[in-house]
DNA sequence: TATACGGTTGAACAATCTTTCAACCGTTTG
DNA sequence: CAAACGGTTGAAAGATTGTTCAACCGTATA
């Protein structure tokens, strides 16, 4: 029942199905909940976003270490981490001087997991 | 045991946890597995292409429906499906003058759950 | 055979994103 | 208190990406 731009109109075609169309209208998610999921797919595009969570999926770390697991600067590591905390796929506790990053839930490796099994099959 | 950029070290600052860095090196996945698991979800980055594929979990689709659906040219609907073909996602067939395309497998319905699944929780 | 239509393609432009650099904040320690 | 260190931030530069536009290919049809 979601209507993804039906107003303005910039196809160039005629219609060749339009009981599947319709069909298919009425089934699709709110427009904004597939904002988001892509939203959250662009968060895993980079592959240092993936290597840094793949690093938090075996230990809490300080961005200090994954800086130097990836060979990296601070400043690059921190600029991800902030990404990272806005899409609430990471949290983090301070010690002192120390800010210790670790994964907020186990989605991401449900996520991972998925995304592994089209490629070895692909 | 994969090494991903120790030689040339652009890291500012000292390690702080030695242990913890060779123990997440130790685990951590083949660098070339990581670029590809990225690469997948730069494809679900982009939110005209998640709608496509909401679209074909519904039906078998043409060009032209696509366009018609989400308001777009078939130019642009054409330019994004050649990148889910190259990625195995989509598969097609022609009939006559037209091109039908639809899901390849259902390895993109697992990954949607999962991230659906993070949306509504956060 | 000429026209129309579904679909593809490449180049160009605009928008977005990653990295770097420099400056800065907060905490610890000499 | 001053220096050192872990970490964050904003702006700038370079790379990547999506959409548009125009031209083109294949198939069907008049």
């Amino acid at each position: 029942m979601v209507s993804y731009a039906p107003e303005a109109d910039r196809c160039d075609c005629h219609t060749i199905h339009e009981d599947t169309i319709k069909k298919v209208r009425n089934h699709m998610p709110e427009e904004e909940t597939l904002l988001d999921l892509a939203d959250l797919f662009k968060v895993f595009s980079d592959s240092t976003r993936v290597k840094i969570l793949c690093a938090l999926f075996q230990a809490e770390m300080c961005v200090c270490d994954i800086a130097v697991l990836l060979g990296m600067t601070k400043s690059s590591i921190s600029h991800h981490l902030r990404v990272l905390r806005q899409t609430k796929l990471v949290k983090y506790r301070r010690e002192g001087k120390i800010v210790y990053y670790s994964l907020a839930d186990d989605h991401v490796k449900s996520i991972f997991h998925q995304g592994m099994l089209h490629i070895v099959e692909g």
